[in-house]
RNA sequence: GUGGUUGUAGCUCAGUUGGUUAGAGCACUAGAUUGUGGUUCUAGGGGUCGUGGGUUCGAGCCCCAUCAUCCACCCCA
């Protein structure tokens, strides 16, 4: 065989030992706030069956799904006559069932349905896994990546949204993010503008061409409106939605006036009012945590199409990044498995853009190196004898320690122990042998001292 | 799917209007130092210049194609 150059796939990447470390730090740092919160972690499998996530995420959300083809002779089932006239769309389901899950919800919901018997409502669960896209990579943009989401169905409640917004600062601040925003919005809101209007079958083109207004300006987003059907007259209606500013109480009196002949719109405005409501009561002084950056932003739309209740997102401020985070609240998102009136709310942290925004701020803790503690050098057969025993006893106390494998000139066995960051080297010759007091050096200061194993063992525990 | 960027050592990159044997730093190996790492000094290994074709006496450099890459758009975490 030919000797090939080895490659990963575009869009993925190896973690070495020390991005693996800082990882779980953003893992474990999340993790202990969603628990703190009331939520038990579960797990999914990486692949779904195709139907279960096709139609859940639109049109082009579908066409990001990695598919897996069918095991044994895929197209043997076929009839190969009807290929002229099959488009990759027919096909598709034909020979590929199953496939790798897109994000963690839809798989959430589908563990709802078929557990329902066994979990009690309301149920708060989280997930940690890597989910795949069959994206384009860029910066901020894999095609295998961590979400790690919050949920919680079976509650109305907009205490859970306001929890969440609570999550996000304590998650985030906990990291050492020190300026980021959550924004809200509400698709409640956004239907009521699409209402007033008179176009609300436009609503997604809406939502879709005003999102866009921080970074295409104003002509842009009227552009794309007319561009969608819409008239003069509506965008001129739009207009003084769009460019809302001020405080968020000041946004929600205008919208108030605006929307005063929408019912659903002025039920957003209320959702929106109470989250505010519970958070304010919520927030608790503590000087770790940085001040709350809640704003509402009516420009906020998201592109999935399950949301009907709060929307959020969240940006960091420090670096120029896509969101970093997001979520929302669907009212019907098991309804397409076949369970009714089942609401539910959640959030979703990007680990790997957190981490991204972490390594370019500098912000990962630097002690979080260290594996091994100590390493006992080899010199020869011998005293590699004599070592196994105080090894295990090292290890027996907790100690991670390692016995260097084979009888190296020290200098490589030294260079090892510092390559690895171990802090401690014993070092075993004949008169330690003959004493019993070994030589423990440390490899930060450089000094030595003999000791006896049991005093090394104390010392490396304290 | 659209537009652009860049492909030279393991990594980051130089490389003159096209001209002999393609360089540097870092990393690696060895020695200076037979039981002492990080600093220093010395030496060494490592390249089909992304791939294929073309122009030319001669191509890392020019032209065409192709693949990869990164960035932006679309969309999204």
């Amino acid at each position: 065989m030919a000797i090939q150059k080895p490659s990963i796939p575009k869009g993925t990447r190896d973690f070495s030992p020390q991005e693996v470390v800082k990882r779980n730090f953003i893992f474990d740092t999340i993790k202990a706030v969603f628990r703190k919160y009331g939520y038990q972690e579960i797990q999914t499998p990486t692949m779904e069956n195709l139907d279960t996530l096709t139609g859940k995420y639109g049109e082009e959300g579908d066409q990001l799904i990695f598919k897996i083809l069918n095991s044994g002779d895929y197209l043997s089932k076929l009839n190969l006559d009807q290929l002229q006239t099959t488009t990759s769309k027919t096909l598709t389901p034909r020979i590929s069932e199953k496939a790798l899950r897109y994000d963690l919800t839809v798989p959430f919901a589908r563990f709802v349905v078929m557990h329902q018997n066994e979990i009690n409502l309301p149920f708060k669960r989280f997930q940690i896994q890597p989910v795949w896209r069959a994206d384009r990579p860029q910066k901020g943009r894999y095609r295998e990546f961590y979400q790690c989401d919050a949920d919680v169905v079976g509650s109305e409640s907009l205490l859970n949204e306001a929890e969440f917004v609570l999550i996000y600062q304590e998650a985030l601040s906990n990291l050492g993010l020190k300026d980021f925003t959550i924004k809200i919005n509400n698709r409640k809101i956004l239907s009521g503008i699409a209402e007033i209007i008179g176009k609300p079958e436009l609503i997604v083109d809406m939502t879709v061409a005003i999102d866009k207004l921080e970074k295409i300006g104003l002509d842009g987003v009227v552009k794309e409106l007319l561009e969608k059907g819409f008239r003069e007259s509506d965008i001129e209606k739009l207009k003084p939605i769009i460019e809302l500013s001020g405080s968020n109480e000041a946004k929600i009196q205008s919208l108030k006036s605006v929307l005063s002949s929408s019912t659903t719109g002025l039920k957003g405005i209320e959702e929106i009012e109470k989250i505010f409501n519970y958070t304010e009561q919520l927030q608790i002084e503590d000087s770790k945590l940085k001040t709350l950056q809640l704003e509402l932003d009516i420009t906020l739309a998201r592109g999935l199409n399950y949301y009907t209740g709060a929307i959020f997102e969240v940006k960091s401020n420090e670096v120029a990044m896509g969101s970093i985070g997001g979520g929302g609240r669907y009212d019907d998102l098991t309804g397409m498995f076949g369970l009714k009136d089942l609401t539910g709310v959640g959030i979703s942290f990007g680990a790997d853009r957190i981490y991204d925004v972490m390594e370019e701020l500098q912000l990962f803790p630097d002690n979080a190196g260290e594996s091994t503690r100590v390493l006992i050098s080899n010199f020869d057969e011998t005293a590699e004898t004599y070592a196994l025993p105080l090894l295990s006893a090292l290890r027996r106390n907790g100690v991670a320690a390692e016995l260097y494998p084979t009888a190296a000139k020290l200098k490589k066995q030294l260079s090892y122990a510092d390559a690895k960051k171990i802090s401690y080297v014993i070092l075993i010759g004949s008169e330690e042998m003959e004493s019993g007091l070994l030589s423990l050096k440390n490899m930060q200061s450089g000094e030595q001292q003999k000791l006896d194993i049991a005093a090394i063992i104390q010392l490396l525990n304290s």
